[in-house]
RNA sequence: CGCGGGAUGGAGCAGCCAGGUAGCUCGUCAGGCUCAUAACCUGAAGGUCGUAGGUUCAAAUCCUACUCCCGCAACCA
């Protein structure tokens, strides 16, 4: 079983192109797994609880619970939209989930991993938040954002964290492969070199936070939300879970046969979160090293000036403006396409663009409108085999299985562009065939007709190749592709169900229709 | 000396971990084709791979120093 999850999305505000890549990277992934003929789960949801859901909820003047059931709903109705399809959706406000958390609260407790201190600190009352050194301006003072700042002393819950550093250092030297790529590895490691001793603040007063999940042993706190949201990795696996809960059977899910789960998250995320804290709390509840997840972490879309995208800065680009102007099948293919897995990128509307009409409308679109045209025109809509093969035949097919095999090892290792890349250049190499055996002059003289057959089936059978491997990107256009060609069942093959002849002798092909139709911009400049 | 990333033809990137004729897409120029979504194909021009050293028969790739850009520095994917 190959076990996915996602960082769970904050419910604070509206989703941005940063939701949607690593929500489309991991359907992706999925779909990519399921072709492989592996089974696999995909695990996603919303961070719903906190201090700003809190003060956002009631700036506008409504109750958390109903401010957060409104947010979730946008990215609910923002995945339905993508193509994002999950097998389990995880909010943090779920009962089960609540019930997991105090759970397992209660039993490190019990275990003597949790204890009570008090601290004293700079508090801002009116952003309700402590204050750090790095929050000082140049002169050294709390600047007048912050409002009133006055030395408050608060008792809260702490985690044991540092009791588990030591560990962690050892784990990750050990295992280089549990933190993907392998720069992010360093940068951790780095950071654990120069963490001291300090334990984690794992609780929040009522006072200062009502909208969080109650200590199960202490109930004028509310836990801090990393202890809330990560546990939604195993909570909604059924971990601890009733039977009759609804949830995911955990020993089937989580870590089954030497295969690591997997969590996607964004760079931002990895330390601490990620990769100090959640793995220390998974090594304290008594998780072995063969149980510990693997790491995938992304990078970011920066706006094309190199800045952050980000709402503060106001150039946030929005997914459904983005998808109902340019189609969600150009959106995921360039958020796709146009990133390297890891590594950050600039996100550029008119690369989207280009890439759609050179990649998908001009190439592999073409490719398939024209295959289907000629076969239409030519031999009546019916492929056959065709002729002896010369070696333009085993060009063609030796293109074919070197990009099958460029595609498999790219996608495997998670690197999307890649594997795409892979498939347009058996595309490319499919449109300079024709091109060299002209079909459209085969059939100016009757006795070409075996030849011509054999040139059209080439290319119909191509198409049908790329459909598959497109699928996990572009499931609807390979949809399409398939019902063009008349041949549905190609969308549910298999990677080892590739080979030559997906196509029978005597198939019947479909009406070509643009499956990607070119995207023509407005007049963008021109006066 | 806080940490990490980046610097490659006009633009955007890959290649670097496992050194061996510098690659891709767009753009530009010149041809060709007409089955096709004004799509397709062929060819050409254009780069001292940030700077300076070092290792090596050989360096974009390894090592050292430096310059500039970006992000992070323990609540934003």
């Amino acid at each position: 079983m190959f076990y996915l999850t996602t960082a769970i999305d904050y419910t604070n505000g509206a989703p941005h192109i940063g939701h949607a890549y690593e929500k489309v990277l991991a359907d992706v992934i999925i779909r990519y797994r399921r072709l492989r003929g592996e089974e696999a789960y995909f695990l996603t949801g919303v961070d719903q609880h906190g201090q700003k859901v809190q003060q956002t909820a009631e700036r506008e003047g409504v109750h958390p619970a109903t401010f957060v059931k409104r947010t979730t709903k946008q990215f609910l109705n923002l995945w339905e939209k993508l193509g994002v399809h999950y097998d389990g959706w995880a909010e943090t406000t779920d009962a089960r989930h609540k019930s997991c958390v105090q759970g397992i609260l209660s039993d490190l407790q019990q275990n003597g991993q949790l204890y009570k201190k008090s601290h004293s600190a700079p508090y801002s009352v009116r952003q309700e938040q402590f204050l750090q050194d790095r929050d000082r301006d140049e002169s050294g003072n709390f600047g007048p954002q912050w409002g009133e700042v006055n030395i408050v002393e608060e008792e809260n819950w702490y985690f044991k964290l540092s009791e588990h550093t030591g560990w962690l250092k050892s784990f990750i030297e050990n295992h280089p492969d549990v933190i993907t790529p392998a720069f992010r590895r360093t940068e951790l490691l780095n950071a654990l070199e120069r963490s001291g001793d300090t334990d984690l603040c794992i609780s929040r007063p009522k006072e200062r936070l009502r909208w969080g999940i109650e200590l199960p042993f202490d109930s004028s706190f509310v836990t801090y939300v990393w202890f809330d949201a990560l546990i939604n990795y195993i909570s909604f696996a059924g971990y601890h879970a009733a039977p009759d809960a609804g949830l995911p059977n955990f020993e089937k899910l989580w870590n089954v046969a030497g295969s690591r789960s997997t969590h996607l998250i964004g760079k931002d995320i990895l330390v601490p979160a990620h990769g100090i804290y959640w793995l220390c709390m998974l090594h304290a509840m008594g998780f072995p090293d063969a149980q510990i997840p693997r790491l995938l972490v992304h990078g970011f879309w920066n706006s094309k000036s190199g800045d952050k995208l980000s709402k503060s800065t106001g150039n946030i680009v929005d997914p459904n403006v983005l998808a109902d102007s340019f189609g969600v099948d150009a959106l995921r293919y360039y958020l796709m396409r146009d990133i390297v897995t890891g590594k950050d990128s600039d996100f550029d509307p008119d690369r989207l663009v280009m890439l759609f009409n050179t990649e998908l409308a001009n190439e592999t679109g073409n490719l398939c409108n024209r295959a289907l045209n000629m076969s239409q025109r030519f031999t009546d809509g019916i492929l056959h085999h065709g002729a002896p093969l010369t070696s333009d035949e085993t060009a063609l097919q030796a293109s074919l299985t070197d990009s099958t095999a460029a595609y498999q090892a790219a996608m495997d290792e998670c690197d999307i562009s890649r594997g795409l890349e892979a498939i347009s250049r058996h595309v490319v190499h499919c449109n300079g065939y024709a091109e060299r055996m002209k079909p459209w002059e085969l059939n100016k003289d009757p006795a070409n007709h075996e030849r011509l057959a054999t040139v059209l089936y080439h290319l119909a059978e191509s198409v049908a190749h790329a459909a598959v491997m497109l699928s996990p990107v572009l499931p609807d256009a390979a949809t399409k592709l398939a019902a063009q060609l008349n041949s549905p069942s190609l969308t549910g093959l298999k990677l080892a169900d590739l080979h030559w002849g997906l196509l029978p002798d005597g198939h019947a092909i479909g009406k070509p229709k643009p499956v990607f139709p070119r995207i023509v911009l407005e007049d963008s400049a021109q006066p």
